[in-house]
This record gives C-alpha cells, sequence and structure tokens, in this order.
DNA sequence: TATGAATGAGAATTCATTCAT
DNA sequence: TATGAATGAATTCTCATTCAT
C-alpha cells in the first residue's frame, strides 16, 4: 500500500526549498508559473469537470495569469490534455514503486487491491478527470502520444501473479488479466467515485472510516474468494 | 433480462393521471411539449454535463422554446433535478419487472448481473448523468423528495437469494448484500461508462460485441465464483 | 445629379413618425432593433475598418445590446457583410432613380459622371466600406449570393450612350463600356478616398469647395475630351 | 516603365552610413533586424490594415522579436508611420529614376501613365497602406516632417511636358497639372485597389493578363485623347 | 400556453505593451 | 542588443434568464 504520493504537480516541494544561483532563476520562475497553473487546473477540472471550469478560477487560484496560461497551454482544452498527462503520469509513477513479482501470489493480488483502493482514495481528482474525458468521449486522449496505448505496468504484475498462483495450484485458470485488473479497478473506482449519489440513496454514509474498511475488505473477499481454489 | 425500457422521455405526469375530458387537447399538447424538453434535457445532460449542457440546445431539440423550459421547469437545475428523477424513476420500473424470488439462487444472481449489465449497456445516458451528479456532489439527489432513500428494490431481492443460498449451502455466508450490490453494479459501471479511456490506453476496443460479451461472462464467473462453496 | 439618398439604413426617418397600433408594435421593435444595428455598424466599419471597428461601440451607438447584434446577425464578419449589402443596395437603388436612356449621349455621360461624383462624396462610408472589402480580397462578397455579379445597370446605360453617340458620329468607336465606367468611378473614387493623404502630401486642400467643383470640372472634360470627336 | 524596385525593405538606415570598422558585426546585426522588422511590419499592414494588423506576427515574421520592435519604432503607430515613411521613400526612389524631361511630350505622358500602372501594380503593399492611412484620416502622415508636403516630382514633370505640348500645339492648353496627375493615379489606383470587389460584382476577373493590358491601353487612350489636338 | 425580443453578467481568448535579466 | 515572461485591459462571443405580448 506504499504510494508515492505523486500530486498532479510534478513535486512543487521540491522547487520551494530555495532559491540557489542566479541564472537559474528565470527557468525557474517560469518552471513554477507552469506547474502552479497546471496544479490550479487539476483541481478546478475535477472539481467543476471541463464544460464547469472557469480558467479566470484557475489563474486566480495559481496566482498567475490568465494570460500565462494562453502562453504555455494555448487553450482550454490543452491545458485539459496537459492535466490529463500529469494525472496518468502521477498513476504511472505510482505504480512503478509497487513491487509485487517476487511476493506470494495471494499477496500480491491482495496488494494490488489495496494500492488501487488507496490510489483512487488518495486522489479523488484523478477519477473525477477520468469521468471527464470519458463525458467527451477520450477526444483529448485520443490525441495524445503520450498516453495513447500507455498499458498500465499492473495488468503485466497481474498476469504475472496470476500464472505463479495457477502453477502452484492456488488460484483458478483461464483468467483474463485485463479482464479482471479492470474489475479490480472498477470495484474501488465505482464506490469513491459514486458515493455521493450512492450514499444518499441508501441512506448510508459510504465515505466513513469503517464503512471504507469494509469496502476494502469485501473486495479482497470477493476477489480472492474468486480466484483462490479449495484445498 | 426482460427490461421493460423505460426511455428518458416517461413523463411522470402520464403517473399523475387528471384530466382526462374535454379540454383533452390542450392538455395533451401541454404534457407532449414537458415530456419532449425532458427527452432533448435528458440527451442533452447525458452528452454535455451539467456544465456544458445549454438550455438553447435543450429548447431547439425539444422542438420547443425556452421559455416554456423555464415554464415548465423553472430553471436549469431544476431541470437537471427531474432529468435526474426521471432516470432513476426509469430503473426503478425497469427492477421491478424482475421478479427473481422465487428463482434458483446461483441463477437469481446470475440474472441480476445480466440486468444490471444490460440495463447500463442500454442507457449509457443514465451513468453520464449519475457521473455530472456526483461531480456535483449529488447536490441535486440530496434535495429530491423523490429518491432520497429511495432503496433499490433489488438490494432487498440480492438480500433473500443470499440468505437462501447459504442456507441451501451453496453461497458463503456473512456476505454483505449492499456491499455485493455495490459491487455487481461497478463491475458493470466501470467498463462501460469508462470504455473511451479504457479502450484509448489499452489499445483494445472494449466497445465491440465480443469484448462485451467476455465481460458479462467474466463477471457472472467472479461474482459466482466468489459466492459458491465447493462441493 | 438627383441622387435619392438611399442612406445606409432603409429610412429610419419612416418608421420614427410615431407608433400606431398595438399589434404591429412587436414587429416593428424587431425591424427598428435591427435596423439601427445596421446604421451604427455601418458608421462604426467606415470609420474604423473591419480589423478596427468594435462590436461594443456598434452596440452602444445603436442604443441597442451587444447580444442583440449576435442575436440578429450572428457574428461580426456577417454583420459587416449585411452592411456592405446594404450599402450595395442603397447605390443600387440611386442607379435606378437615374434614367439616362433617353438623353442626349454628350449630356447623359456628363450626368452619369456627375451622379457618380455626387453619390461618392454624399456617402464616404461607401468608399470606406469597399476598401476595408478589398483589404479581405472581397472574401465577404464571395460569399453573397445577393451581390454576386450583381452588376450596376450605369454599365448598360453607358453601353447604350456610347452606341447612340457613336450611330450620330459625336463619338469615338471601340469605347469598352466596363473600362469607361471604371475610368468614370476611379476618377471619383480616388480624388475622394484619398483626399487625406493627397492633401497632406501636395499640401492642398482638397477637400474644399472651390478644388472639389474644379475636380468634377476636369473629370468631365477629360471624360468628353478623349469620347468626342471634333467637327 | 525602368522601376528601381525600391522593395519595401529598403533599409532608410542604409542611407545613414555609419561605424563601417570594427564592431561592424554587432552594429550591421541591429540594421538586419530593424530592416527585418520594418519588411514583415510592410506586409502585414498591407494585409491586415493598421487595426488588423498583429505585432507578434510582426515579430515573428521578421524572425525577431516583439521587445526589439519596440526597442527600435517605439509602439505599433510609430512603426506604421515608419512604414508608411519607407513607402514613400521607395516611390520617390523609383520616380527619380524615371526621366522624361527631354522626351517627346506624348511619348513622355504615356510613359508616366505606364510608369505609374506598373509600380501599383508591383506594389500592391503601397495601395493597401494608403488606404490605411486614408481610413485613419492621414493622422500619421500629417506627424511626419519626412513627407508633409513631399510633393512627387512627377507632377513637375507633367506640367513641363504639358507646356511644351501645347506650345507645340500638340496638347490642349488649361490643363491642371496636379488634376490631371490626379486622374492618372487614381486610373490605376482604383482598377488595381478594387479588383477583388469589381471582378465579383461584375464577373470578370480583373486581375488576368489580357484584361491589365486592356486596361494600360485604355487609360492612355483615355488621357492622350483628352490631351491631344487633332490636326 | 406559447413565442420572439431583450439583457447583463460572464465566457474564452487576444492585444499592445513592459519587466527582468 | 536581445529575449522569455508577465500583465491588465480589451475583444468577440455566449449564457441563463426574463419581458412583453
Amino acid at each position: 500500500m506504499s504510494e508515492t504520493l505523486p500530486g498532479a504537480v510534478a513535486t512543487p516541494s521540491a522547487l520551494r526549498r530555495h532559491k540557489p544561483v542566479a541564472p537559474v532563476r528565470a527557468a525557474r520562475d517560469a518552471k513554477r508559473t507552469e506547474a502552479s497553473i497546471l496544479a490550479a487546473a487539476t483541481e478546478e477540472f475535477a472539481r467543476h469537470g471541463l464544460g464547469g471550469a472557469r480558467v479566470d478560477r484557475i489563474a486566480l487560484r495559481a496566482r498567475s495569469n490568465k494570460r500565462m496560461l494562453y502562453y504555455y497551454f494555448g487553450s482550454k482544452d490543452a491545458l485539459f490534455l496537459a492535466v490529463l498527462e500529469n494525472a496518468y503520469a502521477g498513476i504511472r509513477r505510482a505504480e512503478e514503486g509497487l513491487n509485487l513479482l517476487n511476493t506470494d501470489p495471494v499477496d500480491g493480488v491482495r496488494r494490488l487491491i489495496e494500492f488501487t483502493w488507496q490510489f483512487f482514495a488518495n486522489h479523488p481528482e484523478f477519477l473525477a478527470l477520468l469521468n471527464s474525458e470519458n463525458l467527451h468521449e477520450a477526444r483529448h486522449l485520443k490525441r495524445s502520444r503520450q498516453i495513447r496505448g500507455m498499458n498500465s505496468p499492473l495488468i503485466e504484475t497481474l498476469a504475472v501473479l496470476l500464472r505463479r498462483g495457477q502453477r502452484s495450484g492456488e488460484f483458478r485458470s483461464k483468467v483474463d488479466p485485463l479482464q479482471l485488473y479492470i474489475s479490480i479497478a472498477g470495484l474501488s473506482y465505482f464506490y469513491l467515485s459514486n458515493s455521493h449519489t450512492l450514499s444518499t440513496v441508501f441512506g448510508r454514509d459510504l465515505f466513513s472510516a469503517p464503512q471504507r474498511k469494509a469496502r476494502l475488505e469485501h473486495m479482497v473477499a470477493l476477489v480472492l474468494g474468486y480466484l483462490t481454489l479449495p484445498g
């Protein structure tokens, strides 16, 4: 469940430390401006969606200027794509931090579920951005060379774990790793992304810690209950 | 998997029934106007989200006029709520059409999964509307007497099936029906709602018929594999 | 030299007289609004060119609202085209008021020159609009069904006069009516349209009444001196 | 018709000549920068007018940078004036290349017409700039010491030719050289500057070589037909 | 019940210009 | 001399909503 917390904006804290030598200054300010716009945009898009996001608010929150937003990103849509790319970069970086290839298969799958749950829980903006992008039929992503086809490494990890578990007789066979990965993601995603309507309709506060703990346990039980063979 | 096709336009007013006599003509037109606005709004909100939806387009698509929209619904937000309520009414009506209480537990769960998948697949606008509402933290739904706490009957159905399956020794015990229901919904929801980004990122067309068939099979196997006990 | 003064906006004075009966009101206001926007736009575009014209100023000058401008005309460019079409309609209407077909050829040509001069002098906005449109390579006009190929009736008039003058031995032969028409227009146009730079560079006030009178005389002498044969 | 190709970029600084020694390199680059900005501005202003011209595009096209533009010229308006002055310098230089004082009057007038036509045809940007400046009521030119009252030498040339022709009995008397000069310029100017609208409205391609040839012949016939006396 | 006209506030985007280095 | 970064004020255009009839 170690999740290296990538944050939407590539480690602004690393930049803040102090102002080192002179000539570096200009470049650093530019980067900082760009990064702060990206961070502000991430929050704004996540909170209001693409259509509801306001360029003015982004500039304000970035303590920058609307003009700079266009200077660095070109348009609202281009900025949205940059935000998406940054978000994907964040989860990929976190995924790379996981190392499950040498773990026990059962334990590996459990940790993979936990990681996914934790990442989604810690990054509600990621879910919101994906929802927005799907509303727009992934038209931004389709244009992105950076992301198109940028498969998650977790699928390969899962494939390895499944193979190892099958060989040892612990896991059932004929499980498609991609389908299982989508299931694992979906089990967390839906609960977290739709908590507001679910809580309202069911009259249960799904945000509470006990409920969340129960959810994680249920998901682990569900997936492992399916995968593992008796005996 | 019978799903009575509620359609977005299912005119809630039709349920209220009044004035079936003389001045029918005008009243009918009024209902028709209201219904066509609701239908147009459903499509617009589903396609563009709340922030991206345009009142003008709704009036145009309804072959009506903006003023009427305000006359019948009061505001864009109120119209959005009406659309949501109508959508929930639609799924509830469909759910009521299912009768699984007397089926074999295994079969009942399978059919419940199939129903959910089918409904979501046939009603992408429902998923889109829920996403929008969650983006807005369910603030419309929370105001709706009609929906707040309007639990799905499927949860009770599922509880019955689980109990029967447990008693017969087919199903494992200690399964929370709500958690399981959320899982079943999430397995379908995520796949369908996020198909655009998933297809783009994984380079596989998740919309294709074979892929969808495989998905349904996987979900059934997953849930029943978890629930059913060996022997 | 009678020139029925078409005015850029179809006789607003006719509309102002008084507010007659009730039901006519709405329609009339709409027309009035549209007309006042057109008039204001004519002045703005003539004074500042297409690029320099300001939509805000047009709305202000029309005592209307920016939104109305878009409501009636759709865009700044479409408004510019409407202004152009209206201006062309104005000159065509004025041209139709001339009736030179039965005049003496010499007199007819003289009056045609005088008419052209007078119209251009009374309608500096027409010259300015044409200059703007030429700067933009007539891209608006090319899209206009109303104007494309809407030949001036004066060319046919000129052709008739030339033929009659040639037959009577007064005029030289082999004169292309279109070339001559362009020359007559150009002689007035350049003087009036470029008065500011010409006056500045030559240090002579070409706007003064005597200078203008001299100009008209010169043009008549030039054209008739060319056309008429000795004897 | 020799026209010494002044070119918009003719670097007025080149006339000033200084520092032809050691630090030449930097100085040369400076001149080159200034000249390339001037050239780029000429094209931009000619193409889009003063209001439609963009400082960014000028800097880009000059392969320089916006700051330099302000460094050398001070403001957009001042740059426009510099462009105008450069353009006038261009035509004056070309006019000085003509030497018609000793030619036969008829031939001299013909060549003067041809020169004017040719220069305008080769320098559409000059016409466009003059149109812009007239739109702005010559406010830039009026401020320019360099140009105010900088009469064209052609007027004096024309006066000489007219006098010689009158004395020899070839030309009619009482012809104002300035009026005639304006006529000659106007005959070319209007045709060339308004080709786009004229071609569109008349449905004839006035840009074609045969049409242009016919135009030049018509203008020469018109002016000489007017000037020359029979016998 | 229906509709065309109207509007003010605000939306994204662009502009000429200046600052810091 | 040169340049990238920055900005405030505009600019075109749009939005949800209301008025008058």
